[in-house]
DNA sequence: AGCACGCCGACT
DNA sequence: GTCGGCGTGCTC
């Protein structure tokens, strides 16, 4: 008999991530079996063989699968249990398809042959560098810093082309399919032995890629969101995270881990490179790398490139920029225009869905809110709706005052349907399209791909997710409505975020050759996130934001761990939380920072109240040790949060 | 943690 | 006589 450490994929016991069981053959770490725990069956993953225990052991059931998984990964597993103090068990589940268990899929057409479509691609000097810099380095992992249009495209596929040559596979994560088509594309083109997966995939299809991965070694090239990263490749040689800063590559559940780091535990353990790619880094990945004895890789944009676009800033306290419109300045009617008559494409960003954010009445000062979250409900016009963006509360929109019975009710505050509307009315002929949380499947982004990348499309209205990888070649004129929205936010990433949505609403427009044009329209115009965010001028952003990040002891100079409370009753959130507060300044360390308790930003959602804890420590182990103290019921932790709403 | 088993109260 | 409330004990 041998003697197996089986870990099950299900919680058993919140402080065991393991069982011992006996097997009369021998298996080899990462095989994937079937247990049976209590009563129940359960599917369980080997980390190791031990010797044989004092306690009685049961037998395994069951071998699952032929090829056992990759022990990186199981490495990785690990790794992510201990460094975000989640469950191993959590964890597995990440390796494993939905439904392994249910009876065989139907396989479908066998291997594909590693045909090489090479085509030669010309380098300019710092493609050269940077690649020679990432080959000949040292570390695995690489901040690689370039703007758009720097080819850094290209520098991905021939990195991925020498890698297959060695005979090792690639995985190339980007944020979301749907946004990257052109780069999906263009690794089409070069390897044939790609696989794609994404979050539309169905369940059956995922299961298939899944075992495609794991059944055949041949190099291949996988593309995906995040999960991908827990494909079961056995020889893995490059990884390449693809606009690396975006907030996809952190996961929002538990396991709350990222992608970034998880991407560089995984090449240690493979030996890969990884490559993280961003035309605006986040501060702390770019500080952690110049740490580090291998310092971002630049790739900056070539002569030969685009002009660059003509920038307008426009004040918007100076109501005479506002003449034919009370929101569209007479700079950005004007360039539609052009846009329009010049058979062009223009692009309206604006981070707030909706027609109006508040509706109030002028006579008493009634404010619509919603019950349940004590939060204003936003109007949306086109269905005669107040909607609550917490809860999805909704009700009619009233048509006199619930409180005093007149009827000047009115919508104040700008959304996306209300510019939709407006620019409807002021451009009748113009064909207009709009993108937000709140458009139909059916015309999403990818679902109109085609249609906004043949230019059939004029004027393309949406929030966050029109200014993220949208490459149109039609696209002349970029125009933001209110770029200082997201500063009024209490966050330390604040600033951040507004730099680098700036930063790609001008990239939208960077790469052309043709004349092009952005109009930023701001209550801020001097604030150093829009200007430097406009001017692309990310090292002094940079240098500035880390003093800020420094004086306000922000990560990347302390670590953070964010506590929330979530209670029915107000009382016992302020109660519980006060009480947690007292009890970790007691045990822990006088070098932990605890701050609050504080409401949570959202502080009631659907009728539950929260306050929330802010720790911040310089050694995060500090922090790892304080999440033994927090109660199982009620709470809440998230470990390097990315922001503190 | 999660889920069986078990021991008492309100229903057809 | 049965359904179901959630108290406590166990999981290699």
């Amino acid at each position: 008999m041998r003697y197996y450490e089986v870990a099950p994929t299900q919680i058993i016991r919140k402080d065991s991530r393991s069982f011992t069981y006996a097997s009369k053959t021998e298996l080899e770490v990462g095989k994937i079996v079937l247990v049976e725990v209590g009563k129940k069956r359960i599917i369980g993953i080997i980390l190791s063989e031990v010797s044989k225990p004092q306690y009685e052991t049961k037998e395994i059931t069951q071998e699952i699968e032929q090829t056992e998984l990759p022990s990186p990964l199981i490495e990785l597993c690990l790794w992510i249990s201990t460094y975000y103090g989640t469950h191993l068990s959590l964890v597995l589940q990440l390796l494993l398809p939905r439904g392994l268990q249910k009876k065989r899929r139907e396989v479908k057409e066998g291997i594909t042959a590693p045909i090489r479509k090479r085509t030669n691609i010309v380098f300019n000097k710092y493609q050269s560098s940077a690649l020679k810099t990432i080959e000949s380095g040292e570390r695995g992992t690489f901040l690689l810093h370039g703007v758009t249009g720097s080819g850094k495209t290209a520098v991905y596929i021939e990195l991925a082309q020498r890698t297959i040559d060695r005979g090792k596979s690639v995985i190339v994560l980007v944020p979301e399919i749907a946004l990257t088509p052109q780069m999906v594309d263009e690794f089409t083109a070069h390897f044939a032995n790609i696989f794609l997966t994404h979050s539309h995939q169905s369940e059956a299809k995922r299961h298939l890629v899944w075992k495609e991965v794991l059944d055949n070694k041949m190099p291949k090239v996988i593309i995906g969101p995040r999960s991908a990263l827990f494909l079961p490749v056995a020889n893995l040689g490059l990884v390449i995270i693809d606009e690396a800063h975006e907030p996809s590559f952190k996961q929002e559940q538990s396991p709350r881990y990222s992608a970034l780091r998880a991407a560089s535990i995984l090449g240690k353990e493979h030996d890969a490179k990884v490559v993280l790619g961003s035309a605006t880094p986040s501060i702390v990945d770019y500080y952690l790398a110049s740490q580090t004895h291998q310092p971002p890789v630049l790739l900056p944009v070539t002569a030969r490139m685009s002009s660059p676009p003509q920038i307008q800033l426009i004040d918007m306290t100076k109501k005479d920029s506002f003449t034919k419109h009370r929101f569209l300045s007479d700079a950005l009617l004007e360039n539609l225009e052009q846009a329009l008559a010049s058979n062009h494409q223009a692009l309206i960003f604006h981070n707030r869905r909706g027609s109006a954010s508040t509706t109030l009445c002028e006579q008493c000062g009634w404010h619509s809110t919603c019950q349940r979250c004590f939060i204003p409900l936003t109007l949306h016009g086109d269905r005669f709706e107040l909607l609550c963006h917490i809860c999805g509360y909704k009700e009619k929109v009233p048509t006199s005052c619930p409180s005093c019975g007149n009827s000047s009710i009115i919508h104040k505050g700008i959304g996306t349907k209300i510019i939709e509307s407006e620019i409807t009315k002021l451009f009748p002929r113009a064909k207009i399209a709009r993108f937000d949380g709140d458009t139909s499947a059916d015309s999403t982004l990818d679902a109109r791909y085609s249609e906004l990348y043949q230019g059939s499309i004029d004027i393309i209205i949406g929030t966050q997710v029109v200014a993220k990888g949208l490459d149109l070649p039609k696209l002349r004129t970029v125009g933001i409505i209110q770029a200082d929205a997201g500063l009024s936010l209490p966050d330390f990433s604040a600033s951040e975020r507004t730099f680098q949505l700036l930063a790609q609403a001008v990239g939208r427009v960077g790469r052309s050759e043709e004349k092009t044009s952005v109009i930023v329209q701001s209550f801020q115009p001097t604030n150093v996130a829009i200007t430097y965010g406009l001017s692309g001028n990310y090292t002094a952003f940079y240098e500035q934001e880390l003093q800020n990040r420094k004086k306000a002891h922000f990560p990347p100079f302390i670590f953070l761990l964010r506590l929330t409370c979530i209670y029915k009753s107000e009382a016992s959130a302020i109660k519980n939380a006060q009480k947690l507060a007292n009890h970790l300044k007691h045990v822990l360390p006088n070098s932990v920072e605890i701050l609050g308790p504080t409401p949570a930003f959202y502080e009631r959602q659907r009728d539950t109240y929260r306050w929330q804890l802010v720790l911040k420590s310089k050694k995060r182990s500090d922090l790892l040790s304080a999440l033994q103290y927090i109660p199982t019921d009620h709470w809440q932790f998230e470990l390097d949060p990315t922001s503190l709403l």
